[in-house]
RNA sequence: GCGAGGGUAACCAAGUGGUCAACGGUGAUCGACUCAAGAUCGAUUCGCGCAGGCGUUCGCGGGUUCAAAUCCCUCCCCUCGCACCA
């Protein structure tokens, strides 16, 4: 007998499918499915094994289901991670040379070359397929690509083409992070601090001070009525400048910030903030106010300087508090200009002093302007005096006045702080001109989303709640980038299509990629692809009998079946393919469905390769074995879930392999006549197919696995242990064998291979049929005679275990005929809770009386406790209870080593053969 | 904060009104086979019980029901996403 040894399997198998995987239009209905490209910055890990391994074994399913499928893969290296990563390189970061050299076992020799990026994602692409190849994944890699092909660049041009033509791309400036020693926009990962920092569009409110301006930033333009005073820090320099040549008085760093958000800044001369205090400033809408001094003032904050409304702004309130308690200002009072349910007149005050607020530095301050701040917008009303709106349109309403006539404009700020990037810098905002955006936006578009989403399948279900949300949510996108890889922006080539943008309709593009490979790019018009993909006739189309062949390709493999990807990308990439795909394709062409995976994690923790939290796809490869990783992977978790990778539960999936493996070996060259016990395995067997088959249509690799392993396993457990004395069993064996093959062929391919030869199969498991239920095999008499047994012995285990004598023999006491009755009668009750009665009308159970009634209560109860098939399949009178057990006779004095009897419970003298009931015999042990 | 998903025995995990003391797997303990085993097979793994039973469990607390892990409400905790990033 062969060892197991999963190496040499996997290299036979390798050797065996060279090229079988290619896939071409055929007469058979197709099966395309795909799954997010990988960034190839870094070696796979495990988690990437499932995301590629979940996808492969349906692919696996499909085929052997007759199913002509295609599973392409190819290379996004658009963007800019591995810029920096190069250049981090080969500027010698320690960190990035230890992840690259001795968690990725990058070479030397190859490292070195590492300075330039592509070099990392072409050295990296190649290990992917190299890994994946070893996975056993079934891929047809004639139709790899990757992103900066200058023939994809084509493909992408030709897409562009189609938005901008749709209206979809339109041109606008933004405000984004930005740092100015960089000289680029920041994005999440190139923060050091930060991240959840939200830009915050103020209004600069002018208050007019000689012959300047002082702006004042706030939220709540509407407050304007309601102020007393500014706020100034004394400590801290502010700067006289000429912003487009007006002058106007802000701290130093807002010069800095104002500068970069569209306007000229020359700065002209510093103000020690403690010059301006006691000053006087006015504006049209609040009139004259004095300048105060306040130490919570921060010259990084917006302008510097704050308009302070202590009716409604607990921090102003409670700051001219704390002065008016050293006896200056007094005179100075808060002045309400809006009403709200459930405050008093003055909301501010009557706040901070109902928390009992002793002074500015309480930490309760922030909660309590967030409270107050809510409150009025939710239900604020302005005084009538000031037009009386609720304070939710009256912001936008005087913002908008005094924009048009009181010089006011806006300024971006963060919401919280600091925002310091990567290089040490603190981030400021920019306004971004010539930035491109994707109109997702559009409600139009939008609409044609949300339309076509109903139509997809999605999987789980419930992320269809979040798909929902997300187009809903979807706002303007800004597309084009400075630095990265990619392809030139048409409208603008020095900027580059964004990553998520270039990436969402390349599954039309695997279905020509091997071919489109031989066109020179510079012939790859747009007429071109408006030809393969949308059939547009056009003039002087080059080697048209390429493009029909094309064509024909695309005609038959789109739209495709199935997308599968992780949950994270549900909010961006997921949902932009879809927006994507409607703006271009015609509806029949439009994606079908699409499989959402949960995430990874290693030992309980989440996988990340910055923390060196990961494991190797390879290296799990190499000491596990493919089949062992693929079987593990699919086993432990549904797709949709998180998946855990402990090595020790890695392990004993291998010897379940091994077992498996065992097994067939031993089973293959059975003969002999089948027993009953052979029909029933059967007739089990039957089930498990198509348990396994209904699992993997609905893509739960987990329950196909335990369906058709474990499911198995523990029938042919049960079945050993019925065989008769000297049997190992019987030519029906071959059949389970080569069912059992076949089911598990798509989750551990290279060892069924191996066995589909030793069991003398046709061709590749891999394209063998998929096994169907054989409906004659399939008995419920011989399942329910099965159960029954099954049941009892485990009844008679549990007593033998509780007592303590040493049995000498074993009776078997059948419930009689009436208690049969009373089952059937409450099992067909449509409520089981009055059937009682129902019984008690038969004249023969009357007569009974108790007697009826006890048996009846227990019938219910038991009806309860068993399956509900088994009920139904009873109460039809489907089992022969004396001869299932006289026909076990001799298994059970084996197993119990005793003589063993059946007989009747009435008449039968013995006191427990009372509680005989239907499907539970009463047991007697002596 | 907002949106989505989730919390089940030592661990992973199935289960969405009675098939549930709760599938399956791991780990642990005991036994069998072996020179031996990290190999294989069998048993046990909430508590009590010399008869197949009873009691108490499914994040916390409360409710609906003849019956709740499963339905409803309050709260606590965890994961993912929240954009110019693959």
């Amino acid at each position: 007998m062969d060892e197991f040894n999963c190496a040499a399997f996997e290299r036979r198998a390798h050797d065996r499918w060279i090229h079988a995987f290619e896939s071409n239009p055929s007469e058979k209905e197709k099966f395309y499915l795909n799954v997010a490209y990988p960034y190839p910055s870094g070696a796979m890990h495990v988690g990437h094994g499932r995301t590629y391994i979940v996808p492969d074994v349906i692919a696996r399913f499909w085929r052997m289901r007759g199913r002509q499928v295609l599973y392409p893969m190819a290379f996004h290296v658009t963007g800019a991670p591995v810029i920096g990563i190069s250049k981090r390189i080969a500027r010698g970061d320690e960190k990035t040379i230890r992840l690259y050299r001795d968690l990725y076992k990058v070479p030397p020799t190859v490292l070195e070359k590492f300075t330039d990026p592509l070099t990392i994602v072409r050295h990296f692409s190649d290990e992917y397929q190299r890994v994946m190849t070893a996975c056993g994944l079934s891929i047809d890699w004639r139709r790899r690509f990757t992103t900066v092909d200058p023939t994809y660049s084509k493909f992408i041009e030709w897409q562009w083409k189609h938005l901008y033509e749709a209206g979809h791309v339109i041109k606008g400036a933004h405000p984004v992070r930005y740092c100015t020693v960089d000289e680029n926009p920041v994005g999440d990962h190139d923060l050091l601090e930060g991240d959840k920092a939200e830009v915050i569009r103020f209004t600069l409110v002018m208050f007019r001070y000689g012959d300047a301006f002082i702006p004042t930033a706030t939220l709540r333009p509407e407050t304007i009525h309601g102020v007393t005073n500014l706020w100034v820090n004394p400590n801290v320099t502010y700067v006289r400048a000429l912003v487009d040549g007006k002058a106007w008085i802000v701290s130093r760093e807002a010069a800095e910030k104002i500068q970069l958000q569209d306007h000229t800044v020359s700065i002209e001369r510093e103000i020690p903030g403690g010059n301006l205090i006691d000053e006087k400033v006015s504006h049209p809408l609040c009139g004259e106010v004095p300048i105060l001094p306040a130490g919570f003032v921060d010259p990084d904050m917006a302008s510097g300087i704050v308009m302070s409304v202590p009716a409604h702004a607990p921090f102003d309130y409670i700051a001219l508090r704390d002065l008016q308690q050293q006896g200056k200002y007094t005179t100075i009072k808060p002045v309400p200009i809006i009403t709200v349910d459930g405050y008093g007149k003055i909301p501010a005050q009557e706040a901070v002093e109902k928390a009992g607020i002793k002074n500015q530095l309480d930490p309760r301050m922030d909660a309590l302007t967030q409270e107050i701040y809510s409150a009025e917008f939710a239900k604020g009303k302005l005084f009538e005096k000031f037009g009386g709106q609720p304070v939710r349109v009256a912001r936008d309403d005087v913002a908008e006045l005094m924009t048009e006539k009181y010089d006011s404009v806006a300024m971006y700020e963060f919401d919280s702080r600091p925002v310091v990037c990567r290089c040490g810098n603190k981030v400021k905002v920019k306004i971004l001109h010539d930035q491109w955006f994707l109109k997702y936006s559009d409600p139009a578009w939008k609409a044609q989303v949300s339309k076509h989403l109903k139509d997809m399948s999605l999987v789980p279900p419930e992320v269809r709640v979040e798909f929902d949300r997300t187009v809903d949510w979807l706002k303007d996108w800004a597309c084009t980038r400075r630095v990265g890889l990619g392809t030139r922006f048409p409208w603008d080539t020095a900027q580059l299509i964004e990553p998520l943008s270039d990436s969402t309709v390349y599954m039309a593009y695997y279905t020509i990629a091997h071919r489109i490979r031989e066109f020179a790019p510079e012939n790859l018009t747009p007429a071109v692809f408006d030809y393969i993909f949308l059939g547009k006739e056009s003039p002087s189309l080059p080697e048209r009998a390429r493009l029909d062949e094309m064509r024909k390709e695309f005609l038959y493999w789109y739209p495709y079946n199935f997308r599968f990807s992780a949950k994270d990308l549900i909010s961006n990439h997921l949902t932009f393919q879809i927006f994507h795909h409607v703006a271009i394709f015609p509806r029949e062409k439009l994606p079908q469905g699409m499989v959402v995976f949960g995430m990874g994690l290693l030992n309980g923790a989440k996988m990340s390769s910055s923390k060196g939290n990961v494991f190797l796809l390879e290296d799990a490869v190499n000491e596990f074995g493919a089949d062992t990783v693929r079987m593990f992977l699919m086993g432990s978790a549904e797709p949709w879930q998180d998946f855990d990778w402990r090595n020790e539960l890695v392990i004993s999936t291998k010897k379940q392999i091994e077992r498996f493996y065992n097994a067939i070996l031993e089973m293959k060259d059975t003969g002999g006549e089948p027993g009953d016990i052979d029909l029933w395995l059967m007739s089990r067997l039957q089930d498990h197919i198509a348990k396994t088959t209904t699992a993997l249509d609905n893509f739960q690799t987990r329950q196909a696995l335990q369906e058709a392993y474990f499911g198995i396993d523990n029938d042919l457990k049960w079945y050993r242990r019925r065989l008769p004395e000297g049997r190992d069993g019987s030519r029906m064996l071959r059949q389970l064998c080569s069912a059992w093959i076949r089911l598990l062929a798509p989750f551990i391919p290279f060892t069924a291979e191996k066995l589909w030869q030793d069991v003398g199969g046709q061709g590749l498991v891999s394209f063998a049929d998929w096994p169907v239920v054989d409906e004659n095999l399939l008995s419920n008499r011989i399942e329910l005679a099965e159960e029954l047994l099954l049941r009892t012995v485990e009844d008679i285990e549990s007593i033998r275990k509780l007592i303590q004598i040493t049995p000498k023999s074993i009776t078997i006491a059948l419930a009689p005929p009436w208690k049969h009755e009373i089952f059937a009668t409450i099992a067909k009750a449509p409520d089981r809770n009055l059937a009682i009665r129902e019984v008690m009308k038969n004249d023969a159970m009357k007569k009974r009386g108790k007697e009826a009634t006890d048996a009846a209560k227990q019938c219910t109860t038991l009806i309860h406790k068993l399956p509900p098939q088994v009920v139904t399949l009873i109460a039809a009178n489907g089992v022969n209870e004396r001869m299932v057990f006289e026909s076990a006779k001799a298994f059970l004095e084996k197993e119990f080593g005793v003589p063993f009897h059946v007989t009747e419970a009435e008449g039968s003298g013995h006191a427990k053969a009372v509680t005989a009931l239907p499907f539970k015999p009463a047991i007697v042990i002596e």
